[in-house]
DNA sequence: CGATTTTGACCTGCGC
DNA sequence: GCGCAGGTCAAAATCG
């Protein structure tokens, strides 16, 4: 977990070590500049920084997009650190950069003294007889040593900001999400009130929002706040012991919420007096057995209903996530030659998070992993990140459908929300399951599907104008890929109608363009296009998945059985 | 030997 | 009611 983040910034060394070097006096300035913007934007820059960094890479390796990232994918799962990670900590050290910027300065200006005295040397040596070399090896031993001496410090304070910047990330999005819930019930009531309140609102639209599912999503950002403040200065020193931390404040947060889980496990208890290990998920035997509950059902179903799942190029079979998973079954999925595998979480014996997975028919290096519910138990930082994210997502989806939800869209922040491009979330109501969808996967295109902007618009009549406009400029060219069932923008799309007919059949869900531009739709558009959201999921599911920690490895050499 | 995976049976919802 | 499809269960097989 932590060490991953460590290895990664190793990584990421060599490419500040590169700016610097080459900062001297005008590209320092340059970069900062470009820097600020990109500060401003946080989240955006995270999940920024992976997209952009293709471009990037491709300067430095322009060779291979594809080959490149399915291979860092893989490394990355496999075994945790290089790739994408660390690209995405470049990019996320840039930006904190500037947040951080207090701590910082002293380290900048030891670089820029050592930038400095490296050029000079370097151009003195070129021009200079034997005897100067001499003295600028002097010299250049002790600045390499400097040099060393703040790279570490860099190193250091890289980390800081990297575990900063995703606790900052899941922060926003509890934030994000509380904000929407906040504006969604005007008026403060009690949460039940408030619940009930928010299912008339939804059913409307045929949403259905969990009361339980809401209350569980403050639940975890607790966790995760109490997370950030606390260790933050603790990281900092480097200190190796960041469970501690995490699992003190998953500790509080749990207690805090202890009657949510106790609630899930009465009501568990409940239907399966015999077995408590689980199946509280069941809805079958819910009904049968506690046909007296429908508030616990409801909330049950519409807890069950919310989704999140992520799309992700690797070739593990299971993409690590901090969670032990259990298999308790395999489909084949019907218009997918690749079975669909179904794990729960056994941290917990009663924890009732699932997840299925399943490789993309089109192209099988895309993993796609769906996640339902809410964990009821301390997780291990590794966990929490992934487990506070799709939670979050799922409560933004789900609060989405509200239309109070609506007013979030900033254009500015529109805009920064699209140029990370890579990432992409994507919300579908449509189906039994309201799903939110987060396209990690950014290659360029294999199947080349790469359409010019004005196509969105041709095959989207039905979506919002504004929405539409808004995307199509932004879309710097088409990502393209025929995303596995849903259709995929720079931005996102949101298809919120849709038969049942639609989502049986993943492929035929392209189209879907809803007809129904309804206020409903436009409104979790505005949600799910608020960049902050989408910036910080990705930023935070991508740094998660790279984070992968030590017992990845073990997962996934499991899995290969 | 306990934990996990495998895998066919079983259940439920849904469309016809 | 039937068949299909998505999910789940649970006994048997494996793994570590
Ligand atoms: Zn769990």
């Amino acid at each position: 977990m932590e060490k991953g983040w460590g290895l990664t910034l190793g990584n990421s060394d060599p490419v500040s070590s590169f700016f610097h070097n080459k900062t001297n006096s005008t590209a320092g300035p340059v970069f900062r500049l470009k820097q600020h913007p990109d500060m401003l934007q946080f989240p955006v820059s995270l999940a920024g920084s992976r997209e952009d960094r293709p471009g990037t890479s491709s300067s430095s390796s322009p060779a291979s997009d594809d080959n490149r990232v399915a291979v860092d994918e893989v490394d990355f799962f496999s075994d945790k650190k290089h790739g994408v990670v660390d690209e995405k900590k470049t990019g996320t050290v840039t930006v904190k950069t500037e947040t951080t910027s207090h701590g910082r300065d002293g380290p900048s200006s030891d670089h820029l003294d050592v930038n400095t005295g490296l050029h000079l040397l370097t151009v003195d040596g070129g021009k200079s007889s034997e005897t100067e070399d001499k003295r600028e090896k002097n010299a250049l031993a002790e600045l390499q040593a400097e040099f060393k001496r703040v790279n570490a410090e860099n190193q250091k304070l890289r980390n800081m900001i990297s575990h900063v910047s995703n606790n900052y990330t899941a922060l926003q999005m509890h934030l994000v999400t509380l904000m929407q819930q906040h504006r969604n019930r005007e008026a403060k009531s009690t949460q039940e009130h408030e619940i009930q309140e928010v299912k008339s609102e939804v059913k409307k639209d045929e949403v259905v929002v969990p009361r339980q599912f809401m209350e569980l999503v403050p639940h975890s950002g607790t966790a995760e706040t109490d997370e950030m403040t606390h260790p933050s200065s603790e990281e900092r020193t480097r200190s190796g012991s960041p469970p501690n931390n995490v699992e003190v404040a998953s500790k509080d947060s749990i207690k805090g919420k202890n009657e949510i889980s106790q609630f899930n496990q009465e009501e568990r208890d409940g239907k399966r007096e015999e077995s408590p290990e689980s199946d509280g998920w069941g809805p079958n035997k819910a009904q049968k057995l506690n046909p007296a509950k429908p508030i616990e059902q409801s909330t049950e179903a519409t807890m069950r209903k919310a989704r999140v799942s992520v799309r992700a190029r690797s070739e593990a079979p299971m993409i690590s996530d901090g969670c032990q998973w259990r298999k308790y079954g395999q489909k084949m999925a019907k218009g997918n030659p690749c079975p669909r595998a179904y794990y729960r979480c056994t941290m917990a014996v009663g924890c009732p998070v699932r997840k299925q997975v399943q490789r993309c028919a089109e192209d099988r290096t895309i993993l796609i992993t769906t996640y339902e519910g809410n964990h009821n138990h301390p997780l291990p930082p590794a966990a929490m990140a992934m487990a506070s994210t799709t939670s979050a997502a799922a409560s933004m989806l789900l609060s989405g459908s509200m239309p109070s939800a609506d007013g979030i869209m900033n254009p500015n922040l529109l805009a920064r929300t699209i140029l990370p491009s890579s990432s992409m979330a994507t919300i579908s109501a449509s189906a039994p399951f309201p799903t939110v969808t987060l396209d990690l996967t950014q290659s360029p295109n294999p199947l080349k599907f790469q359409r010019p902007p004005p196509q969105f618009d041709g095959p989207f009549p039905g979506l919002p104008q504004n929405l539409a406009s808004l995307s199509a400029p932004q879309l710097p060219q088409a990502f393209g890929q025929p995303p596995f069932n849903q259709s995929k923008f720079s931005g996102l799309q949101l298809s919120k109608d849709m038969g049942s007919s639609q989502l049986g059949h993943p492929q035929l869900q392209q189209p879907q363009l809803p007809t129904l531009a309804d206020k409903v739709s436009a409104a979790t558009a505005a949600i799910t296009t608020d960049p902050s959201f989408t910036a910080a999921l990705a930023a935070a599911i991508t740094s998660i998945i790279g984070g992968a920690h030590p017992n990845s490895s073990s997962n996934t050499s499991n899995n290969d059985k």
